[in-house]
RNA sequence: GGCGGUAUAGCCAAGUGGUAAGGCAGAGGUCUGCAAAACCUUCAUCACCGGUUCAAAUCCGGUUACCGCCUCCA
């Protein structure tokens, strides 16, 4: 039984789908003025593992997430460029495909984009105005936050502390457009040279929150499973996502909010965009595989915070390396694999496959499901000890390896063949330690580790991989 | 100031009442022509103080430290 913690009601909670069998959920994708940084990366991997381990367990996952494709760092990054602000969205946003790709992310059902969906949007806001819920004030809509009955549910925030801190914050113009300091823009009035929109309030552009409210409920209707995004995005974005679903539909808008926590760098500090302090994807690859990235970024549970350092890049390294080494290292026995079956294998691996399922169903404890893991490469290794193996058998432990660690976002790549001169070379060598001629058999080993290819004696042969 | 989170070995980290999972690193060993990989053994009393209990990392009260949100940010 999945339980899954929600932050509505800082509980866990047994997960029941609305239509069985099928799963509705919307993660809030970036504003596509920059690359990602690994922060973003790592909100976007928790959800594509909550994304798999769903459909592992049978269901059907409709996914969707958005891109910010307006909004004022948009239209400041174009004129810092000198282009439009659709060039921008579109130079990110295929960027953002190419990183996400590599960190091993399966693709959304929908991508759907804010400019996209304008007409939704001012209909959206029509509605909410026609209900009371928001109102014009020279040329920008406001939402009345305060009408709101359950404004602040979600992040546990009182209204009346918010309008001492909001007072401090907002600026002095848009104060005095504002009924209420906590009333938030639906629709912002266009200056001059700006893109724009007409509407029925002049021409102008959507506000941030109200497009993942118009984008969510057109994709996955007016109540639907699971929305995610980072701790950031609970107030007040979330909140008011909430705000002008509810009001606009009458129906209770999401069943479960995950919040996935921050990535951090040194002293515990977020790592952001306002700060500074951020690595992005596009450039970590080029130093450091993606799918140990991926890796790092899967290994933490997803609401604790994950510490951005090289010795915590390494450390996911070595455990990745250790679990595909365990895979390669059975895999070389394919091909020699017909001894006898040995049935205590199968009920092996089913006890760990049922222990990983109760991690994964413990609100994804990824932790407990990597010692799932760990323990199916223990499995894997002492199995590959054995001198003779069984064809099923180790299909089995290679299958279920793959099936699990998977869905962490692992691959295991299936090794090409040796080029026909280092097959070459590999050849000579065997036949100089045939012959107990050590010394060229050495010189022949550390030549072919010049070139990349570590050679491994076993009683099986001579195994490979090549170097990273 | 309001609200929320975190504190377990050198590091990452599981564990919500019965006497500390797992991984990395370290130490010792087995195997190996050597190496690699693997395997075996070994390595903590859980921020601090007080309380409840036969029994607490786990419950209650207090203290300290760090972080986040309240303003754009996954």
């Amino acid at each position: 039984m999945l339980k899954i913690f929600n932050t509505y009601t800082r509980q866990k909670e047994e997960f029941k789908p609305i239509e069985p069998g099928h799963v509705n959920m919307y993660v809030c994708g970036p504003t596509v003025y920059n690359y990602i940084h690994i922060g973003n990366g790592r909100s976007i991997v928790a959800f594509d593992t909550v994304r798999r381990y769903l459909e592992y367990i049978g269901y059907d996952v409709k996914f969707v997430s958005n891109f910010t494709d307006v909004d004022d760092k948009m239209i400041k990054e174009a004129a810092r460029e000198n282009i439009t602000v659709p060039e921008v969205a579109n130079k990110f946003i295929k960027a953002f495909f190419e990183d996400v790709g590599q960190l091993n992310v399966q693709k959304a059902t929908v991508n759907p984009r804010a400019t996209d969906n304008i007409p939704e949007i001012i209909n959206f806001i029509k509605v909410l105005i026609d209900k009371g819920y928001a109102y014009e004030s020279q040329g920008d809509v406001f939402y009345r936050a305060r009408k709101f009955k359950n404004y602040g549910q979600l992040s546990k925030m009182d209204i009346d502390q918010l309008v001492e801190g909001a007072s401090e914050h907002v600026g002095e113009e848009e104060f005095k457009k504002k009924q209420d300091p906590i009333d938030f823009a639906l629709w912002k009035k266009a200056k001059p040279g700006e893109i724009k929109w007409d509407s029925p309030w002049g021409e102008g552009r959507p506000g941030w929150h109200i497009e993942c409210s118009v984008m969510s409920t057109k994709y996955l209707g007016n109540n639907f499973d699971i929305h995610g995004g980072g701790q950031d995005l609970e107030f007040p974005h979330h909140e008011n996502e909430i705000a002008q679903s509810e009001a606009e539909t009458g129906e209770k808008f999401v069943n479960y909010w995950m919040h996935n926590g921050f990535v951090t760098v040194e002293n515990n500090e977020k790592m952001s965009k306002s700060l500074g302090n951020f690595v992005t994807v596009h450039d970590l690859v080029k130093t450091t595989d993606p799918q140990v990235i991926r890796f790092f970024l899967s290994s933490t549970h997803y609401r604790r915070p994950l510490e951005y350092s090289k010795s915590n890049l390494q450390k996911a390294a070595d455990n990745l390396e250790k679990i595909k080494t365990a895979y390669s290292n059975l895999e070389f026995r394919t091909k020699n694999a017909d001894g006898p079956s040995d049935s205590a294998i199968k009920s092996e691996i089913d006890n760990i496959v049922a222990d990983y399922k109760t991690a994964m169903d413990d609100d994804f404890n990824v932790q407990n499901a990597l010692t799932s893991i760990f323990e199916l490469v223990s499995l894997a290794n002492n199995y590959n000890s054995q001198e003779q193996v069984n064809s099923d058998d180790v299909k089995l432990i290679l299958d279920t390896l793959t099936q699990l660690a998977g869905i962490l976002g692992v691959k295991f790549d299936q090794k090409g063949e040796l080029s026909d001169d280092i097959q070459t070379l590999v050849d000579q060598r065997d036949e100089a330690r045939a012959n107990k001629d050590f010394a060229t058999s050495d010189k022949l080993r550390d030549q072919l580790k010049e070139m990349g290819v570590i050679l491994e004696d076993t009683p099986q042969g001579t195994r490979w991989h090549l170097d990273d």
